[in-house]
DNA sequence: CGTTCAGTTGACTAAGGTCAATTCCCGTGG
DNA sequence: CCACGGGAATTGACCTTAGTCAACTGAACG
């Protein structure tokens, strides 16, 4: 059940099996069905979560509009930190697009987290700072790149999701129209 | 020289007389000439600096173009977060746009930092999660934003630099050519 | 077999890009 | 003090790309 999160946890830092059990209490499993929320905007997001299984999309409501930013999938750490960080009220959604197996913790079991396993902070800040990276990568790439240029890159970035999500929301995630990303497909077919 | 920085520290973690003895001594006080570079693209970004006075811009050349998407000026620390945390080559360039005092450390006095002071890892951790709120905020306002409206809430969030940068920057940084941010703007007046 | 919803296609519109000319601003040198 | 030069900003005319609205196709499911 754990097996994966310590897994990437010793990447960054030695663990003790005392250090595995605190992890294994304070991780707690859960299951979010298709279709189910992880968060919904307005509530505080109360928790960081690690996918085992499953696919989960992020977005917010804009003019009546949903805006996907992004997708996490098998092994990615995810939570709202505009929201988590500061404890404030979110502006986004978590839903799941997939029956999706999770562990999740607490606010205040993650701190107990850091203060209870040496080298703890030092996990957060790493992966953290590999979240960061790939969401400044993010940007950059809706600063800089053509449209069609990132549908190439989405494709080419996330083979495993890119069929299990429905093109829709792979368009909004671009930035553009479920119509204009047909012409961009069909514009590519040729 | 390091008044702010300390003062910034001290917001977060305690710091005693001796651990400011210790930052005094690893980060390095320097200045950059107006026009001047602190990284250029396909070199390793080896410090994260403080900026005490000044204005730095960030920018990434595609296509023979400079694509500006940030600013630094007071109070802000500064890096390139995508080469100083892997140490590889950069993509991007950190030009100084006014004369600019700056602290800065190293890479291996960053691990020093981080070892010497209780709670450093833990100011690091809670200084990247601000960068990283503050990089999110952008990337939702560039997905989901009128480019009329990142203007403004440019406007409204840096007055303090607006009239320090020249248009052509901050229109690289909106999205749009200056030739359409000086029809926003026009559109605005009227 | 019909309902539903994702995806495609067509016709038209709007926003921003491109190219080029012009004006504005500011510092410098006659 | 004024004229000139150069880069920034503006404006105009036209083009390209994505958005909008609407109709149609096709696959999934009861």
């Amino acid at each position: 059940m754990h097996d994966t999160l310590v897994a990437h946890m010793r990447q960054v830092i030695n663990l003790s099996a005392t250090d595995v059990e605190i992890i294994e209490r304070l991780f707690k499993p859960s299951k979010l069905d298709k279709g189910e929320y992880f968060l919904k905007e307005g509530k505080v997001c109360r928790h960081i979560g690690f996918i085992n299984k499953g696919l989960l999309r992020y977005y917010i409501n804009q003019e009546g509009e949903e805006k996907t930013f992004s997708f996490g999938y098998e092994g990615c750490f995810f939570t709202d930190y505009e929201s988590f960080i500061p404890q404030v009220p979110s502006m986004q959604n978590i839903e799941a697009l997939e029956q999706t197996e999770i562990l999740t913790i607490s606010y205040p079991d993650l701190q107990l987290f850091y203060q209870s396993i040496a080298g703890a902070e030092r996990f957060g800040r790493v992966a953290m700072e590999y979240v960061f990276i790939d969401t400044l990568q993010d940007l950059k790439s809706f600063y800089a790149d053509e449209k069609q240029l990132r549908y190439q890159k989405f494709i080419a970035r996330y083979p495993a999701i890119v069929n299990r999500v429905p093109q829709y929301h792979i368009a909004s995630y671009i930035g553009i129209k479920p119509q204009s990303l047909s012409r961009i497909r069909k514009r590519m077919a040729s």
